[in-house]
DNA sequence: CGATTTATGTATTGATCGATAAAAAAGGAG
DNA sequence: CTCCTTTTTTATCGATCAATACATAAATCG
């Protein structure tokens, strides 16, 4: 039952919060062996030893930062009473998140791996990108709930709408990577919610997309 | 006068479009050398004596981007007749920019360089995120014109509305990216037109954070 | 104790990165 | 034709990439 063989001499639970750090900060590419090993200050074999690949420990890091860095944004979602404060807590929550001092701005699976390509991160990159399309998910079935219990009417459009607000929230990791201040993320989410009324009222019945005539854009 | 010695085999141009292409859908550091020489048809020593080295080519890229690729979008900001007209066409011209058929989807300026880490691409990110940055610029001034012409009311907060339409204009490019529809992106934009008569009517005079115990709402 | 097991530190591995050296090739100038 | 200039092709350069071989160290087991 006891532990056999010679004992790890480093905490692997820090390990893995200091390599997160860092993919958090420059991208699963962007982030290189020797730099992970320093920054979780062991070498190299035991990192593939505790974690098995480079690839396999950003996915443990993903996982790390969905259990610590994002919960407050998506309890939002799930205890608000209503569906619009729900997305006004969403987007508020997204906005200190992703304004924290002293941790990289911005939001790890929006710019954690955004292209394809990067020397055999297809899988770390469908990862990342499905983790983005159940986000829309969760939203549009927090709308559908509303729908359900009276508080929106039942034309809307809850998977419109839905990626309206993932949209903004990804508009926002960029802005936050650029530098933009809390406030101004705040401001931002004060926008997006300016639409909700204008989103979630009676729509125009079926399409979102006005007639093409009108606009030769 | 006349040209002097060996004539260049390949057009600078073609090939230039063919970086251009490639760095779009790969970003900066994705897009290694033997992949670019590859795209333009063309050996390290001819890229190197036409362009200068990666980062010079990248930059070239993107100066063709913006002549090529983004005009219209602009042109509606510049053209539209009010301030309305011309943020809808922004953005309605940017779903259709961001998903062309047969060219990558999304902004090769928002996707091209997000981390200021990749070998050496401090000076690339900094270029982009100063286009990023003069875009903010340009539509606020858009806006403030249309206060000037008494559009908008004398109290509206131009950079936090240019802000904000910013914000959903990039998370577009992560949206597109990820493989969303023309129609998907369109929808996205009629939300952010919902947003306009609230962002821009009478605005609660200073600061855009909100105090919390006056919720017009 | 010796045997076993696991982790560590050092030193590399082959592959690929961005960028060039060197020499041959293709034009105009004399 | 012989120079001169510039581009071409071929074959790399040193640096860095992700990932390991190998021998040693530190623990438990019998």
């Amino acid at each position: 039952m006891a532990e056999r063989g010679r004992p790890r001499k480093f905490d692997r639970e820090e390990a893995l919060a200091r390599a997160m750090e860092l993919f958090w900060r420059k991208g699963f590419a962007g982030a290189s062996l020797s730099e992970l090993t320093a920054a979780m200050g062991i070498n190299p074999p035991s990192l593939y030893a505790a974690f098995g690949s480079k690839e396999a420990l950003f996915h443990e890091a993903v996982s790390l930062y969905g259990r610590t860095e994002s919960p407050e944004i998506w309890l939002a979602i799930e205890q608000s009473p209503t569906a619009r404060e729900a997305f006004d807590g969403f987007l508020r929550a997204t906005a200190f998140s992703f304004t924290q001092p002293d941790k990289p701005h911005g939001c790890l699976i929006v710019l954690g791996a955004l292209h394809a390509d990067d020397t055999g991160s297809e899988a770390v990159c469908a990862a990342l990108r499905k983790m983005r399309a159940d986000n829309v998910t969760d939203l549009a079935a927090r709308l559908r709930r509303a729908v359900d219990e009276g508080e929106l009417p039942a034309g809307t459009d809850c998977d419109g709408v839905a990626a309206f607000y993932v949209t903004v929230q990804q508009g926002m990791s960029i802005q936050a990577r650029d530098g933009a201040s809390r406030e101004t993320l705040l401001a931002v989410a004060d926008g997006a919610m300016a639409a909700w009324e204008g989103l979630t009222g009676r729509r125009p019945a079926a399409g979102s997309a006005r007639d093409a005539a009108s606009r030769p854009w």
